[in-house]
DNA sequence: TCTGGGGTCCTAGGACCC
DNA sequence: TCTGGGGTCCTAGGACCC
């Protein structure tokens, strides 16, 4: 499915001062984990999510190699998994697992020598190092990390941050690929734009309606051609994307969270108004431990209401600078005002903005620091 | 088959001010 | 009495990522 091995490149190092970026990602990470800690598992369909009741309403996370060859992957109902999957372990999602291991990960990574880390989630960073041979210093990663940890993870070799991670795709599993501007058209010209980190099915779709579907269409479009569809900003930037260029340095600038959010999908639909009422003072309690916890005001708050089946509403407010509980739960309440009555409702969720340290607003982002 | 939870950033449109 | 144009703030919604 996809391609391994090396990229076949030739020539000089393209990067000044054997400057690379790299992109470490763990395999399988969620399942892994939890087969290293029940080694029976090993070689079974392992499936991670929810409670691990696949009656409830609930997603898979993961799903182990073999579990996938029945079809099943991230994002598809649990209840729907199981049925494709009769035999299959199903497992509740522990996050404070992952999170352990994710810190061993990141330790051993920190611990090279000459690296900067920048942290992507529970399973990935990207990695900036000197060197002149990176795919060395990747496969050195690697063994360290499984000396460390017991787990397998694949890297990807850039020249900016956008071509290390869609290497990682070509690496997997527990390889190394190089991608940069020497062979970035070779190997992704002839892909379709959702390839690209980035692009999902909305704005390939809208890309396709401009007669752009592969990467090297959108690499070779004039920037300002995209500008009536996407806006000044993202239009350009998506061309940028189809190119492979953007950010070339690794940021370890401590990352400062915009907000904090709470949601929970009700096994039953709410439909008495005293239920939301309780179902929204339990959201914000929850919210606010994680504000306190920072210590920082909060600016705004947001509802989120999705009313069954699917049609999602967020009322929004900005508010004063405050840090009291009680003022953030009135006003939380205030906004349940505009709640629509009479229409059951699936799925409550709550967000709390706080207020940026001016020199933190430069932070990179855990998702966007690429961009 | 029936759709989680935690994040970020961008855009459009209305309100308001000068 | 009716109206331009620019700027900023706010709300709602959309898209994407792990």
């Amino acid at each position: 499915m996809v391609r391994k091995g090396p990229c076949g490149q030739t020539g000089t190092v393209s990067q000044g001062e054997n400057q690379w970026v790299l992109h470490v990602d763990l395999d399988q990470f969620i399942a892994a984990v939890e087969v290293l800690r029940r080694p029976e598992l090993a070689g079974k369909p392992v499936i991670v999510g929810g409670r691990g009741d696949p009656t409830e309403r609930a997603v898979v996370s993961t799903a182990s190699y073999e579990a996938r060859a029945f079809g099943v992957g991230s994002g598809m109902p649990l209840r729907v998994a199981a049925r494709k999957v009769p035999d299959a372990v199903i497992l509740p999602v522990d996050s404070e697992a992952y999170l352990a291991a994710s810190d061993a990960v990141m330790a051993t990574l920190r611990a090279q020598p000459g690296a900067t880390v920048q942290v992507l989630g529970w399973d990935e960073a990207f990695m900036g190092v000197s060197t002149a041979d990176p795919e060395t210093y990747a496969r050195g990663l690697h063994d360290a990390v499984l000396e460390s940890t017991s787990l397998h993870c694949s890297v990807g070799i850039g020249d900016t941050l956008v071509r290390a991670k869609i290497a990682t795709g070509f690496a997997k599993p527990a390889g190394v690929f190089r991608l940069t501007v020497e062979n970035w058209l070779a190997v992704m010209g002839d892909r379709p734009t959702i390839d690209l980190w980035g692009v999902g099915s909305k704005v390939s779709g809208r890309l396709a309606k401009l007669d752009i579907t592969t990467v090297a269409q959108l690499a070779a479009c004039d920037p300002a051609d995209l500008v009536p569809e996407f806006g000044p900003k993202m239009g350009p930037w998506y061309a940028q994307l189809g190119r492979g260029d953007g950010e070339r340095t690794v940021d370890d600038t401590p990352w400062v969270a915009r907000g904090h959010s709470r949601e929970t999908t009700y096994q039953q639909d709410l439909t008495e108004p005293v239920q939301v009422d309780e179902a929204v003072r339990e959201l914000v309690a929850r919210v606010l431990e994680d504000v306190i916890a920072e210590g920082r005001p909060v600016i705004g708050l947001t509802l989120k209401v999705r009313y069954a089946p699917f049609f999602t509403k967020t009322y929004a407010r900005r508010i004063a600078e405050t840090f009291d509980r009680e003022d953030v739960l009135a006003q939380a309440l205030n906004l349940v005002g505009k709640i629509e009555p009479e229409r059951p409702i699936r799925l409550l969720g709550f967000r709390a903005e706080m207020s940026m340290p001016e020199e933190a607003r430069k932070g990179h982002t855990p998702t966007r620091s690429g961009w």
